[in-house]
DNA sequence: GTCGGGCCTTGATTTGGATCAAGCCATAGC
DNA sequence: GCTATGGCTTGATCCAAATCAAGGCCCGAC
């Protein structure tokens, strides 16, 4: 059984305002209540969904995390994102009513399942939604440009540094530790996304914990310096 | 004057199944009409917006061909992407209300201006133009994901290999030769995109020349053997 | 026409990261 | 507790692309 039917109400979540627009009215709010219709618990190392299959939802991480991934036929393989709680998955789908990546638990996860129908019937009819929808999209756009620019145009370490600094300030977001962080993922998974190989991630780490940047153990990372990372990613402008 | 007041109407534009939602009725093809204000003129080299500046429109291209560039302080620049007639610029402004790229003209140009608030109020009305805005920014985001995996993933001559065949394919569905193209932007520019320097972007031009895949002439450039070109992308598939 | 300045090509050399290879560590299953 | 396995680290070597360098081509300004 993939779908477990669960009472489910946004408006006592306590990532509300994480994935949903705030400032609503009550009725409003009862009218975006009704958006997602189910959760879906995803075990670690199982698709929510994968490239190919039809898109109807999309999916508000409620816990656990996530990659994704895109395949190409001859092996090659990209991750595209590691997505955490209160972000909104399978926007590649819209396009073309189907979706063109897969993602992965790489933790036991919950989701809030919601049909892309429902999504703009009440965009229609909740500015604030649909304004919401527009900025979710938007920001993945961003984020996109900010990964093109880091395989375009940074070396290794100012990819590794980038991506810590990246993490923790999500993690931070969300209530946890600015300096200390658990990866869910592995080198190889960290070195797809970032245009590396397993070595070059591991090497790198081990650079940063010589020059005291960082602790490494397995994947328990401690950031000792995070001015230090900071002025690997952008030399001029951090002193 | 940065701004010319033209009388304007999609539904007699010959781009408009390109930026357009398709099957609409008279009444909903008049309130569509209502989404372009103006249209702006923009000389070649000069930005359409730069980053930094307030957002308050999409701009659909007339004609022209643009870049979009994103700038580090410490002097890094990636183009992140080129677009051509009947596509869509500036969602990236949508998140925070402030563009964050910059957008040049490659060539003389014009382009449709399309108040953002506007779109949200006139999608609300039509269903598919706010369909078509969300599969507009799905498509965007899926775009990247294969500049992801070129940049992540693939080597010198696959990159512009696949640069080659990305720009004929958009050409043709424009009515241009699916053999011959000439470059708007320079060997640096297309550097930029790929993650490559100016001097292996040459190098590969003349590669491909030298084994009779292409001949270049400058920023002429006609395809003898989009087949090969294609295995080199995608070793496995072609035959 | 010719002069100047982008832009492009090509060669020589260097280098960051890939590749190949070996061994270690932590956890899960028996 | 022992062992198997997937994940991680580290070393040696190699190579694709960067860098450094020189010169050529084309177009617009005068």
């Amino acid at each position: 059984m993939k779908t477990e039917a669960t009472k489910v109400a946004c408006s006592n979540c306590n990532l509300r305002e994480l994935c949903m627009p705030m400032g609503l009215n009550a009725a409003e709010l009862h009218r975006v209540d009704e958006l997602v219709t189910t959760r879906r618990v995803i075990k670690r190392g199982t698709p929510l969904f994968h490239n190919g299959e039809k898109f109807t939802s999309l999916y508000a991480i409620r816990t656990g995390f996530f990659k994704t991934s895109i395949a190409t036929e001859d092996g090659r393989d990209q991750v595209t994102g590691f997505q955490m709680a209160g972000e909104i998955i399978g926007l590649d789908g819209i396009v073309n009513e189907q979706h063109t990546c897969d993602a992965i638990a790489l933790e036991d996860a919950e989701v809030c399942v919601m049909p892309f129908d429902r999504i703009e019937e009440i965009s229609r009819e909740v500015n604030a939604l649909q304004h919401h929808v527009h900025r979710i999209m938007s920001r993945e756009i961003v984020r996109e440009h900010g990964v093109m620019l880091l395989l375009g145009s940074m070396r290794a370490e100012e990819r590794l540094a980038a991506f810590l600094l990246n993490l923790v300030q999500r993690l931070q977001a969300r209530g946890f530790s600015q300096s200390e962080l658990i990866l869910r993922m592995t080198r190889e998974e960290i070195g797809s996304y970032l245009g590396m190989k397993l070595e070059t991630v591991s090497r790198t780490f081990s650079k940063f914990a010589e020059d005291g940047l960082i602790d490494v153990k397995q994947r328990h990372i401690l950031i000792r310096d995070a001015q230090a990372l900071k002025r690997l990613v952008n030399p001029q402008v951090c002193h």
